[in-house]
DNA sequence: TTGTAAAATGTGTACGAACACAATACATTT
DNA sequence: AAATGTATTGTGTTCGTACACATTTTACAA
């Protein structure tokens, strides 16, 4: 149409350079007109080559939560296998920022096309987004943000609103004023910042919408650690305490155990994810409101977004904040049986 | 590898004899041996051909709720685009039966590769199953099950569960028993089956967890008769009544609107889908919860399951029954940002 | 005018299948 | 044995693009 080879064209269209200011004018001018649109298939087809994505996640067999991320990696994997896309896992140890460094330093010496990381460790985790970036490799972050770096997505969920979830669903359920504590139990002194972010919230909401809560905050580093029972304990004693808020998917079901365990009833416990453990408090009722996080599909769509932007050229959401799903005994099964959704 | 030509192969492929026992063995041996996959990217270049997929639902102008499906629709419209797949609407009268079967009547006739189908008039709805079958159309159904049909696959959610999350969410934050009302407002009977479905799993839950509570019924046929607003009256004044459950989408806002016109506070009020009266009557507080149906992924989902079914040969699940979202004022911007997710 | 390198352009094949059509093999009839 | 028909098998083109490579044009110096 414009006059000029196939070859052109496939110049102009992937500037790859060595063509005249005339045939460009010419080609760009068809190209416009007749709005071309690649044919995505055929160009996935002639290019025949494989992707491959590095995914940087802690070890899933020390966390359930981690484990959940791994199956939304397998997820998408599987969907993506036809497009010639490959997925490396690079696993570290969750209780080792060290660990985070050296399985970083090994993905990126791999030469990947595409990076899914959920930095959990900040300071470790940082000066990798730059060699990334150096490097044009795009990456993708996902469960925890670093504002700083630019990504080509970010996935997660807003924490200051999750914890007002969590303090509006504790709210419904008891009207009468009282205390509440807001359970923090991690390990990591880096990664409390995220926390703080839901305690925020959750206190936010009792300062504009009913003051007369009392909100104590407990922080225990280790539920093996041996103070741990005695730290909770001395909160639960106290007659006036109406609820719970845990902070993190593993230590709701250590709240709840502990809960049954002292044959504490009436509280209301509100925690995060749909672990296994988690689900069996829900159903017993010894958890009342689980926020899920969806570590299975933040994976997945890192990966999706990655393979789109590598195989189809698709633009990814710079941010994606998933939705704060509200689990509780009756609405569980819907969720469980309409997988990642 | 096989020791026949491409052409054998393709023949043995898609099962279009002419192929000698002999040749058949030796090329599903070889088949089995290497454990050949498709490339279905090729598949579709090769093939080259267009699908069409009709989409009978209602006029998207006569209800919001509607109007969400079809934006589902043309999400996944454009998704499948570059797959040469191209959806042809076919609308018809919210409010008129006979205008299904004209329009299935016309869908059917322009001879679709798929059809996707709300078939919430029963009677009406039901000749055309058999004629799709036997024309080998497949089809999908969304919003309404209709159980004697197979269609490749059915999406929407558990009825009755979904009225147990109602009754659920209603106990949470009325503990102290007394009155409280189940609210239907409908003009079709058929479609009150699916309504039943909803209130039967609210009475279970409280026949269950808290027998005290006294639940009574309250059928309206019309918001705009002039009965309607006496007849919701009568049940208002009771001083014990402590919350209200809507049983439809575009009622919700009604029964909130009503609220506020006749000052009526302290109730809670659970009803469905994100519309955007609803959101506002959530957000100002005369709304407590939405249980969501998610009428656009319904349609998107459905869509997808056909062009993936005809593109790629991918098997749909038969039933697809979406979680039962529970809408709260603190999560509903967190669904709102997230697309379709 | 010629030579030469760089710039610009064109050509051909591959990707992995689908499908139309040609060609061959085999059995049966004459 | 030749002719015919049918069953089986093989070949070639196409889909829309990517990319390697060949070819042509241009600019400039000798």
């Amino acid at each position: 149409m414009a006059g000029v080879s196939a070859g052109t064209v496939d110049r102009v269209l992937h500037k790859r350079g060595r063509v005249s200011d005339d045939a460009l004018q010419k080609v760009n001018k068809i190209l416009d007109e007749i709005d071309y649109k690649p044919n995505l298939i055929a160009r996935t087809l002639g290019s025949n080559r494989t992707y491959r994505i590095a995914a940087i996640i802690p070890n899933p067999e020390q966390d359930p939560y981690w484990a959940q991320s791994r199956a939304g990696i397998r997820q998408a994997e599987a969907e993506w296998a036809h497009y010639n896309v490959i997925i490396e896992p690079y696993i570290f140890d969750l209780y080792n920022k060290e660990s985070l460094k050296e399985v970083a330093d090994t993905a990126f010496k791999a030469n990947p096309d595409g990076i899914l990381i959920a930095p959990i460790f900040y300071h470790e985790a940082l000066p990798f987004f730059e060699l990334f970036a150096t490097s044009l490799i795009p990456f993708v972050l996902f469960n925890t943000n670093i504002h700083e770096v630019k990504p080509l997505s970010f996935i997660g969920q807003n924490l200051y609103q999750s914890g007002r979830v969590g303090a509006e669903l504790m709210h419904m359920s008891k009207q009468e004023s009282g205390k509440l504590a807001v359970l923090h139990i991690n390990e990591d002194l880096d990664n409390s910042v995220h926390l703080l972010e839901k305690e925020r919230g959750f206190r936010d909401f009792f300062a504009e919408k009913n003051p007369s809560f009392e909100i104590i905050t407990l922080n225990l580093e280790n539920s093996e650690d041996p103070s741990f029972e005695q730290k909770l304990m001395e909160i639960l004693v106290d007659p006036k305490l109406k609820g719970i808020f845990v902070s993190t998917s593993k230590a709701s079901s250590i709240a709840a155990s502990f809960l049954i365990k002292k044959n504490k009833q009436g509280l209301v416990l509100v925690g995060y994810d749909m672990l296994e453990e988690n689900l069996n408090h829900l159903r017993s009722g010894s958890i009342d409101f689980l926020i899920n996080q969806n570590p299975k599909r933040q994976a997945f769509l890192g990966i999706n977004y990655l393979a789109d932007h590598l195989v189809f050229r698709k633009t990814a959401p710079s941010t994606d904040l998933l939705p704060l799903e509200v689990i509780t005994r009756e609405n569980l099964q819907s969720y469980l049986d309409s997988g990642i959704h």
